[in-house]
DNA sequence: GCCAACGTTGGC
DNA sequence: GCCAACGTTGGC
């Protein structure tokens, strides 16, 4: 029997709350954001080529004390050009992106769901059924990670969330 | 601050 | 196409 795939796909994606918090993202107009910035190849063809709207969306903190899943978002738009790669006074400026064809993309992504419990990194790791979790893997640098149904619901009990 | 792991660049 | 050097990520 073919494995029964639901239309939406799940995803993890990293921001450092320094930089951009889930609570920002909660407190955003329209609890939304462009998620721009993404400057790796892997990580940029999962937005431009595998995100659908309505995709859910692990936000997690890196680079945190302690780093950790802090929310549950949704994909709300369709990839379009990160505007920030033609942008020269732009930390993320990409002087090698063509304008006509844009090397860099980005999604819209809305808040959904805050948690009960921040769910930190130790908890992630305790938990077996996301041994094979990505983003626990060792060496993994990516930014944006899919998830499976397992591990999504594994996380939201983790979180106190139903 | 350290350092392992990884992606990218550039010489050849 | 190989691979060393370099820069970055991100947990600790």
């Amino acid at each position: 029997m073919k494995p029964k795939r639901s239309g939406r796909r799940l995803w993890l994606m990293k921001s450092e709350p320094e930089a951009f918090s889930f609570d920002d993202l909660w407190a955003a107009r329209g609890r939304t954001t462009f998620w721009d910035g993404v400057r790796n190849f892997r990580a940029r063809n999962f937005l431009r080529d595998e995100m659908r709207v309505g995709d859910g969306v692990l936000f997690y903190h890196s680079s945190a004390e302690p780093p950790g899943v802090a929310g549950i978002a949704e994909v709300a738009s369709a990839a379009a050009p990160d505007p920030t790669q033609f942008d020269a006074a732009h930390p993320h400026h990409d002087p090698e992106s063509p304008r006509d064809a844009p090397r860099w993309f980005g999604v819209e992504v809305r808040a959904v769901e805050r948690l009960p419990r921040f769910v930190p990194l130790a908890a992630l790791r305790a938990e077996t059924a996301l041994a094979q979790m990505q983003v626990l893997q060792r060496g993994n640098r990516l930014s944006i990670t899919p998830v499976t149904e397992k591990e999504w619901s594994a996380v939201r009990r983790l979180a106190g969330l139903p």
